[in-house]
RNA sequence: GCCCCAAUAGCUCAGUGGUAGAGCGCAGUCUUGGUAAGACUGAGGUCCCGGGAUCGAUUCCCGGUUGGGGCUCCA
């Protein structure tokens, strides 16, 4: 005799026996992991209760991957705790494709560990475990973490706890304490951890498609004042093909990374004699870049921008007035003492002053504007330069081409009156679209950072604040794009819009940056001549495009993998004769193409035709142009493609054309 | 800055308590006739730097430099 309630199925109503599990009821879906109740998250396991709306989910869909994921990272506390029993554990959450697992252990993980990890994961899994929830009271979640320092501190015990990390949700922040029990066979719960939940049914789900990628070392609650904790990542996918895909995604990456193809191709390096973060660029890196900066230069000029020039070091008093010194000092490298005297007994005679590297352009730029009076017909004002600043990064946090001390930003400082600012921000964020559009570039997100309520932390006037808000969020509309608003996130002085971008293989990076700021005007007193006569203060519009030359150079490396539009390319033609008796003749094409501003040149070695032809392609040379008895007799030459595909006698005058116009048009 | 790992020829990397090797690249010679490696010969090394224990260190230990993976931070 059984009761039965109604709930809603996959949004269909339907009845049940009162009592049915969602295990029960998803039993012929193999690939159902957990199931969506009322827009929550639960285990098959759990009972479904009257009215409810259930779905199930699948394993393959992104919040099954989850669930995969962070029961992956319990199978590897289990498996770490087996082999480390002194280990404690911090936090295990999943991730972007994967998961992690802090512990607090003697000492780190060796490679020779991750592997017998992984081994004892895969025992772990055979063996069919279960995972086990457990809804608790405070008492009973401290009795069973007695063990489990960390765990107690996120229960609320000890000091700190009440800042929550990030990743502390998927322990506990749920309405109840839960905790989850690894189940063997026999029904012995053989591991528990504290943890929000859901689970996978059973941990053969896992199968063989997880690994225990790399250890290293991370902070207790991200906080550098806390204990270092030993991280495992790791991770886990449907099945051995989407792992294998995965392994297979992670070797593109590094196969197109810009260190290591700025060195098979030539492009730059970091001499260690220079220093950390620093980077030189060769003749063909040069290339590249300078064709980058050519160009943005022509469409800065046309869109009204005037190029400036400034030191790279200044006094110290331009960056007190800026403020950079109150705030930004920590990043700014230490100053170089100058004009000190001292007498014999090493007194100072005369007072000398400190010089500091430039972190940003801005003082310079608005020293410039400040260098006369203005007026509001010269509004508004857009000066524009490739600055190279210096800031001390932690050395930790350096990173090829993205990460340096010393870098250039292609930087522009507009100076507006007020009623100008909703247009010029608009033909701001319009020019640096249509700018990285140049270069191939497609797939954008806009993120606005703006104010929240909390009022006294912003300065300037509602007005002020209305009109910049609206015109970031018109802006962000209009482009099309997809965006989001951050509140909170602004400038305490302006709101700003960031710009990203998802390369060829999927990474997002960070680039231009459009802020809004009446705060420097303030400190460095800017003024112009209003038409009425009055002295009135212009707001100005911090932009950088490419943010940093060196690192979108880094990113259109690793964008086009080092095959680089015909436009960019270091070397954009190779002249390769069949044999010897055609060199002459190719080298008359390779002349022609010189004069029309083509970087070309003629492999005359003495390398044979194929290892010709096979170094050109690992050069990633857009054009290689052929020349043996057919192309002579008719005058002309025979293309190949950086794809393989060829084309065959093509009349000298078309293919210098051809090349011209491609490189012209900026196509691939 | 903190934790871990690494550093050997121009590059990628083997290797060793008794001062060192490969492939590619480079140079030379002989070659060169149609789309990803012709053959031979040769040059090239302060085994990152400094200190220590050792009869002896590129190898072991300590410190530093640079790089890498993370944490944190960010263009």
């Amino acid at each position: 005799m059984s009761e039965h309630i109604s709930i809603t199925l996959n949004g269909a109503p339907t009845t049940l026996e009162a009592g049915t599990t969602g295990t029960a009821l998803f039993a012929d879906s193999a690939s159902t992991v957990v199931m969506r109740v009322d827009g929550e998250l639960w285990d098959l396991a759990r009972q479904i209760p009257a009215d409810a709306e259930v779905q199930p989910v699948s394993i393959s869909e992104p919040e099954g991957l989850d669930v995969l994921r962070h029961s992956t990272a319990h199978v590897m506390a289990q498996a770490v705790q087996q082999l480390f029993p002194d280990a404690k554990l911090g936090i295990g959450p999943y991730i972007t494709d994967g998961f992690y697992f802090d512990f607090d252990v003697e000492s780190p993980f060796t490679p020779d560990d991750l592997k017998k990890i992984e081994k004892a994961m895969q025992k772990i899994i055979n063996q069919n475990q279960t995972f086990e929830r457990e809804v608790v009271d405070l008492q009973e979640a401290t009795r069973q973490m007695a063990d489990e320092p960390y765990k107690l501190e996120l229960l609320g015990h000890g000091q700190g706890a009440d800042s929550m990390a990030e990743g502390a949700g998927v322990e506990v922040g749920g309405d109840v304490i839960t905790v989850y029990h690894n189940v063997d066979r026999t029904g012995e719960r053989v591991w528990s951890d504290l943890c929000r939940g859901p689970h996978l049914p059973n941990a053969k789900l896992i199968t063989n498609a997880f690994a225990v990628m790399r250890a290293a070392g991370a902070y207790w609650r991200g906080q550098e004042s806390n204990p270092q904790l030993q991280r495992l990542y790791g991770t886990a996918w449907p099945t051995k093909d989407d792992l294998k895909a995965y392994k297979e995604r992670l070797a593109e990456a590094e196969r197109r990374d810009h260190r290591r193809l700025g060195k098979e191709l030539d492009l730059f390096s970091f001499p260690e004699e220079v220093g950390s973060g620093l980077s030189v660029w060769h003749p063909k890196g040069a290339v590249v870049r300078g064709e980058m900066e050519q160009h943005a230069r022509r469409r800065h000029l046309e869109a009204g921008y005037s190029y400036v020039y400034t030191p790279h070091i200044s006094k110290s008093d331009l960056f007190a007035t800026s403020g950079h010194l109150g705030t930004y000092a920590e990043d700014m490298w230490p100053p170089i003492h100058m004009d000190e005297e001292r007498d014999e007994q090493g007194q100072v005679t005369k007072q000398g002053q400190d010089y500091y590297l430039k972190p940003m352009n801005c003082p310079m730029h608005i020293l410039i504007y400040a260098e006369r009076g203005r007026s509001y017909r010269e509004l508004p004002m857009r000066l524009a330069e490739n600055g190279t600043v210096y800031r001390n990064e932690r050395s930790g946090t350096l990173h090829g081409l993205t990460r340096v001390r010393g870098f250039t930003q292609d930087d522009a400082h507009l100076f507006v009156r007020e009623d100008q600012l909703e247009e010029e921000i608009t033909k701001v964020v319009d020019f640096v679209l249509s700018l990285l559009r140049d270069f191939g570039l497609e797939d954008f997100e806009l993120e606005l950072s703006l104010r929240d309520e909390q009022q006294e932390k912003w300065i300037g006037s509602e007005q002020y604040w209305e009109s910049a808000t609206q015109a970031l969020r018109n802006v962000a509309v209009a482009s099309g794009l997809k965006y989001t608003e951050i509140p909170g996130e602004a400038a305490f002085y302006g709101p700003k819009i960031d710009l990203k971008i998802t390369d060829a293989i999927g990474r997002k990076w960070q680039l231009s940056t459009v802020q809004v700021d009446p705060n420097l005007p303030e400190r460095f007193d800017l003024e112009y001549t209003a038409a009425d006569g009055s002295r009135q203060r212009p707001i100005m519009i911090h932009r950088a495009l490419f943010g940093s030359i060196e690192r979108f150079a880094a990113i259109l490396v690793e964008h086009y993998a080092g095959a680089f539009p015909a436009w960019l390319a270091p070397v954009q033609v190779r002249g390769i004769p069949v044999a010897e008796p055609f060199n002459d003749y190719l080298a008359e094409v390779i002349e022609k193409l010189k004069r029309r501003g083509v970087r070309a040149e003629l492999e005359d070695g003495t390398d044979r035709f194929p290892k010709k032809i096979r170094t050109a392609s690992k050069e990633k040379i857009p054009f290689v142009l052929i020349a043996g008895g057919d192309d002579a007799e008719s005058d002309a030459v025979s293309f190949r493609f950086r794809d393989g595909s060829q084309e065959n006698q093509v009349p000298v005058d078309e293919a210098v054309e051809r090349i011209v116009r491609t490189i012209e048009d900026r196509e691939v």
